[in-house]
RNA sequence: GCCCCCGUAGCUCAAUGGAUAGAGCAACGGCCUUCUAAUCCGUAGGUUGCAGGUUCGAAUCCUGCCGGGGGCGCCA
């Protein structure tokens, strides 16, 4: 018996003791008869606190509405025991062969256990990293890459289809400041007062120099810029794609910031939103009327000299996401870059949309780089930037990902490169890795020894490290919904340190493989289905964080 | 000044409004002639920043304060 069926046990028992109460059995909805996993196993494999959330309601005392709600659900098939504790909790304890009969039904699903239908059919535009190619991928970026990436396969989960988009910008004053940067590196120049420092500066220069067929020094200084310009982002941006495909983030779109400006998308976007009348004139500039949705107030769109504002190219990325069929449009953004968050919602709603639904923001707090418990300033224009490969380089691209994606992302996270480096084993990743390489291990001691999976009796798997290491198991789809639902992947990642260490236990306490003399019984070949199901499942979970399963440590 | 995030064990961090606040690392003490000892078992470690409030119940929600980080442009 999974979960689902327990709630769905649970709700008929419930409803069937609301009416004796004469309550509406159809007012009692799912969400009333929460079915938990009790943080102390002694009470149980699972516990509702629905006689708490609902004694009140229907007028019944909690304790003796749990006693009743135990009482129904003891006598149903598949429950061994249903007791009230505390001031109304039922514990629920379930018999072995109901619990066990999971590990079969998790094989015969395979890597679709744990897959969902919340988001079926649903379009998913989801952003992240877009980072300025005016330098190497740093610490921030690789957060947003490990975070995004494992996001979108726990919406793909769920059934979405997910299109992974960076938005590339390679428009404005920044990339001029990398452009100058180039050129001064190039003519043997100071870095500019506001231009970018840095060794990758020099590189990418010494780059463009081999890579431009005639004489640059020909040039005028206009023209010697902008092909600095053009051939330094594209080099720039080379890499930052490089590194993060050596990362194991590859994207659907890059979009180019320059396409909306060159291609009047901005123009239509402003069109319309003057079409349904948010536009107005003032002070030779074009206003969009952000205020009449939320913002604190309005925002320039096109500015004074003809050119656009920032956010106009925001405005006219959004529509055309929206014109390309996307549902829902997903944002990780930088906490540095909150403050956008209203007009952005605002703009949303200019267009007709519904904030938070179809447009989405999600803001990640920053990593913090640490050396020796100092925090270290990064900063791109002075060069003492951490990138993202010297992380992979110090602990990995797993350890790096799975370190980087096991936090939510609304705390900021500190980075010491080498303490990471010196102790890799406080990087829980290498648990979480070592129990799915055992489970291979077990698999292929059993295959030399002659224990097959032609018997499966799930009633001899009640050992209890056998009852927590199941529960662990059908808790799972659980996690993954609610890591979907909520946007925190890093859900998935404690899950499974949990898994990790039911397994861990099972091991030590239970053998698939028979001792000495004693015979291959179906006790064995029925633990081997149970390795196998944990085999499964720790698979699809570190498949969601976008980190190896390896079958050998 | 206003806005956002955070404050939990020595460290890094968890915890749908639920029961005795949990893991890993670090410390201390145990278990390998037995499917991988990167495992397991045990000990120690806490006024969940402070003060109120909401309720059957608060680390979680509300208010105020303290501390840390970030943000508030016709910059991008």
């Amino acid at each position: 018996m999974d979960p689902a069926e327990l709630a769905a046990q649970l709700l008929d028992v419930v409803r069937a003791e609301a009416a004796a109460a004469g309550a509406d059995p159809e007012s009692i909805v799912p969400e009333d008869v929460p079915v938990e996993r009790p943080r102390d196993r002694d009470h149980g494999d699972w516990a509702t606190s629905a006689a708490l959330k609902l004694g009140k309601r229907i007028g019944r005392n909690p304790r003796e509405f749990a006693q009743a709600i135990a009482e129904a659900l003891a006598s149903r098939e598949g429950i061994a025991e249903a007791s009230v504790a505390g001031p109304g909790f039922v514990n629920i304890r379930l018999e072995a062969a109901a619990a066990g009969a999971l590990a079969a039904r998790i094989l015969e699903e395979g890597e679709h256990y744990g897959r969902g239908t919340l988001f079926d059919g649903v379009t998913i535009n989801l952003e992240f990293v877009s980072a300025n190619p005016t330098g190497p991928m740093h610490l921030g970026g690789a957060r947003w890459a490990a975070v995004g990436d494992s996001l979108a396969r726990v919406l793909d989960a769920q059934g979405a289809l997910v299109t992974r988009e960076y938005y590339f910008n390679d428009h404005g004053a920044q990339i001029d400041r990398f452009a100058r940067s180039l050129v001064a590196a190039h003519r043997g120049e100071p870095t500019p007062e506001d231009g970018y420092g840095g060794s990758y500066i020099l590189d990418i220069a010494a780059r463009v120099e081999v890579d431009y067929p005639g004489d640059l020094d020909a040039l005028p200084r206009e023209q010697q810029q902008e092909t600095f310009r053009e051939l330094g982002v594209g080099l720039m941006f080379d890499e930052i794609k490089a590194s993060l495909h050596e990362f194991g983030v590859d994207f659907d779109v890059y979009f180019h910031e320059d396409s909306l400006h060159e291609s009047g998308k901005v123009q239509h976007a402003v069109d319309r939103l003057r079409e349904l009348g948010h536009i107005f004139e003032a002070d030779g500039a074009t206003w969009l009327r952000t205020t009449d949705f939320g913002d604190d107030k309005d925002r320039v769109v096109i500015k004074s000299d003809g050119e656009g504002a920032y956010i106009s190219g925001d405005l006219a990325y959004y529509l055309d996401k929206r014109e390309r069929g996307f549902d829902r449009c997903l944002i990780i953004l930088g906490a540095d870059h909150h403050g956008y968050v209203q007009r952005m919602m605002a703009m949303c709603a200019a267009f007709g949309d519904t904030p938070h639904v179809n447009l989405e923001i999600l803001i990640g707090q920053l990593v913090n780089l640490v050396r020796e418990g100092e925090p270290v300033r990064m900063s791109k224009r002075a060069g003492t930037i951490v990138t993202m490969e010297d992380l992979v380089d110090a602990v990995g691209v797993d350890a790096a990902r799975y370190a980087l994606v096991r936090s939510p992302i609304d705390t900021s996270i500190d980075i010491d490169l080498d303490l990471l480096a010196k102790r890799t084993n406080d990087n829980p990743v290498f648990y979480v890795q070592y129990a799915h390489a055992r489970t291979r291990a077990v698999a292929r001691n059993a295959a030399e020894a002659g224990v097959d999976r032609s018997a499966f009796e799930p009633a001899l798997l009640d050992h209890p490290t056998e009852t927590a290491l199941l529960g662990r198991l059908a808790d799972y789809p659980r996690v993954a919904l609610q890591a979907a639902e909520l946007r925190e992947p890093h859900r998935i990642a404690r899950s499974l340190e949990e898994l990790a260490g039911d397994y861990h236990r099972w091991y030590d306490a239970c053998r698939v493989i028979p001792l000495g003399e004693e015979p291959i019984g179906d006790v064995h070949r029925t633990r081997l289905a149970l390795n196998e199901a944990t085999s499964q499942v720790l698979r699809n979970g570190l498949g969601l964080l976008g980190v190896a399963a390896p079958e050998r440590m």
